[in-house]
DNA sequence: GCGTCCATGAAGGCAACCTACAAGGAAGTG
DNA sequence: CACTTCCTTGTAGGTTGCCTTCATGGACGC
């Protein structure tokens, strides 16, 4: 037929796919010089192809200066959005090619908590040795609202959340729950209150603590001990990894709150509900949803959620 | 962070939205040469195009020899799908946006029956007077088998269907009914049968009639009539346009299969429905999914809608 | 068997994109 | 307030990718 230019008229402001990922990149890294980065190419060229991306769309602005930097415009931030859609889309379109040809396969870059990984990586591993898809997973300890930060460079993050098994601040993200481990009082194997099934508030504030630096999230458990009990908590440390706080705990009648499934029980320590509080932690996984959509992912969630069953079960 | 190549291994086989647009146009249009014109590229370029996209998606064929052409292999239609997929996400950010930049603009390009057209046009012009929409309207005398080779070149094509609201071959197409549009026994102003309200087949049988040629949809009311009546039909003449059956049959005592709406009454001519018949035509809208995510193309289409309720009514 | 239609290939031009380099503005620091 | 640092933007020039031109070869129909 009589095959025309496509659109007539006004036809500026046509969005771009490669415009779209561009301001999503922009949206999730902030500024011009990690999109630079993250693509591969200068600052320089990631500023001209936002200049010709503003052109192309009719001129609206799309970044504005903040700061040092820039930012998104609302209009940047609405084709950003779209940019999310697309990306989501176009990872659907290769779950469905690799499903094709033949199964998962590909690399899937992971980022976990310690503590999580310690609970869930082998079974993880295990799942896996059989199947195309090559995990590589780094241990970073960052906090709760950090998370965000990392899902950029990978495709997987485990961390943990204390609110509930939703994360704050997952905005764009897709996250799924895990494993929700409750956190206990550990102490000496051959202490006192071993010889109880469940300790009280009132038990435990009779004994010196080992802490968390005030602010960390397990520091909870103390103030709802604290509470309960009306008698504040004499902690004697402040400290941050758990390793070390076992070796304490096992080393002294102190007693600490450790999560139940990473603390590896046996080795002179003895974990000990508190009865009442049902303080716990989400071991969670956060994703890009464009990310979640690739089968190698999808592949490496299922055994993420599998492990998890294993150890409550 | 690492801002690494964004996947290790076997990177073969990535899909890119361009590859995946490209085998969409192939499998709407049937041939290189015809995604060539329609693309404004030569055929050589198109088919150096195919070429790259085969290599970066691992080797797999997607295109086989086929006759003098071309056709898609398996592995072709399901990225083919997946570009139709992609261009409705695309579709539906430029509709976000058109929306954000201040309700819908620019041209539709419209293919419509001239009969559907004659009912339908003059309120749907009307009511997009006051926009920014352009309506481009050609009218078209096509078979309902056509129509999947027409919204590649056009925004809607506007049909009829006699099976239903949904024509034939409306694969991967969007369809939306218009109007139902019933089928009645036309006749002179005068005639003798003008003075019942409805007529039976049985009245119908004893005049002669103005037929369409065989096979033709309106046929199958002839044919349901006589079923009814257990008498042959006498058809006289055989012709296609509805306005020279008009004429024909307000100057003889013949009558004739015309729809409701799009036959103008009152020129010394009256339609009578025929009892226990209820037989109809469709007028369908039919375009592709990612056209019909645009904010202007909904816009005409809510103007069709709107003025066939208003034909109805 | 010849003409026609369609797809593919090689060679070269052109435009888009990127790099390198330089300049300017905004915060933090002494 | 001067200085440093960090981030972005602009210009000039090189490289790559995409397209056109021209030519070749296969498949169908007369």
């Amino acid at each position: 037929m009589d095959a025309e230019p496509r659109r007539r008229g006004h036809d500026l402001s046509r969005v771009d796919p490669r415009h779209l990922d561009l301001l999503r990149e922009l949206a999730d890294r902030g500024s011009v010089t990690a999109v630079a980065e993250a693509t591969h190419r200068t600052p320089s060229a990631v500023s001209q192809q936002l200049r010709t991306a503003q052109r192309e769309l009719g001129g609206i602005p799309l970044v504005e200066p903040h700061g040092r930097g820039v930012r998104l415009t609302e209009a940047g931030l609405l084709l950003a959005d779209g940019g999310r859609d697309l990306a989501r889309a176009v990872a659907q379109v290769q779950a469905r090619w690799d499903e094709y040809l033949g199964s998962a396969s590909g690399t899937v870059r992971m980022a976990a908590l310690p503590s999580a990984a310690t609970i869930l990586l082998p079974g993880v591993l295990d799942r896996l040795t059989d199947t195309a898809v090559h995990l590589e997973c780094i241990d970073v300890d960052i906090a709760e609202s950090e998370y965000s930060g990392m899902v950029a460079d990978h495709d997987i993050v485990v961390g943990h959340s204390f609110t509930g098994p939703v994360p704050a601040g997952a905005g764009h993200l897709v996250t799924a729950a895990l494993l929700r481990e409750p956190l206990d009082i550990a102490m000496r194997a051959d202490h006192a209150l071993a010889a109880k099934a469940r300790v009280t508030a009132r038990d435990v504030v009779r004994h010196e603590w080992y802490g968390v630096p005030l602010g960390y999230p397990f520091d909870d458990l103390r103030i709802a001990v604290e509470t309960a009990a009306g008698t504040p908590v004499r902690v004697v440390q402040r400290l941050r990894d758990n390793r070390l706080i076992e070796a304490l705990v096992a080393a002294s009648d102190r007693v600490a709150v450790l999560p139940r499934y990473s603390t590896t029980p046996g080795a002179g320590l003895t974990l000990r509900p508190v009865h009442g509080m049902d303080a716990a932690r989400w071991i969670v996984a956060i994703l890009r949803p464009d990310r979640a959509e690739r089968l190698a992912v999808r592949t490496v969630l299922d055994a993420l959620r599998a492990a998890a069953r294993d150890v409550v079960g």
